[in-house]
DNA sequence: GCCAACGTTGGC
DNA sequence: GCCAACGTTGGC
């Protein structure tokens, strides 16, 4: 099993909107690397933390994993969504997405500062690749994450 | 709202 | 294939 931190801000997609929806279809991802990992690594059963992007703090806020997947980003073919691509077509598509399912709500929020406060957390992806939108996280890495946030 | 970092595009 | 211009992300 791998472990990954998504990115979102959460005033386009929220984790109270993952929970709304019991389902995401993570959508929209337009940068290659992060396509990579949708399309070739991120397998059912992998957990995710959910970070809040772009928020007062930017923070993790809780625990999903993969329900299905990569498969194509049909919002790359549909003219009407602004993640429209027309390099993107039906037999050869360049964008792919997974879906996620809710797991736990972090009983406190990990903010930047305090992954960034941890010597333990110096090298995660979040911190090198600041700008990727999908980043692995490491076994150890997660767990540290989920006993600072409060959980088992 | 600013701007640094960095990915993408396109002219040559 | 280089690189300047431009656009986007996201922390602050």
């Amino acid at each position: 099993m791998s472990y990954w931190l998504f990115k979102s801000e959460p005033s386009s997609y929220s984790w109270d909107d993952l929970i709304f929806d019991k389902i995401a279809e993570w959508d929209g991802v337009r940068n290659y690397k992060a396509r990579n990992f949708l399309r070739d690594e991120i397998q059912v059963g992998d957990q995710i933390l959910f970070y809040h992007s772009n928020s007062k703090p930017s923070c993790i806020v809780g625990i999903a994993e993969v329900v299905r997947s990569g498969y194509p980003d049909f919002t790359a073919l549909d003219k009407t969504s602004n993640h429209f691509d027309s390099k993107s077509l039906p037999d050869n598509p360049i964008w792919f997405m997974v879906d996620i399912k809710p797991i736990e709500k972090l009983l406190h929020e990990i903010s930047l500062k305090d992954i960034k406060n941890t010597s333990e957390l110096k090298d995660m992806g979040l911190l090198k690749y600041a700008r990727l939108s999908i980043t692995p996280v490491s076994h150890n890495e997660f767990f540290i994450i989920r006993k600072m946030g409060g959980l088992e």
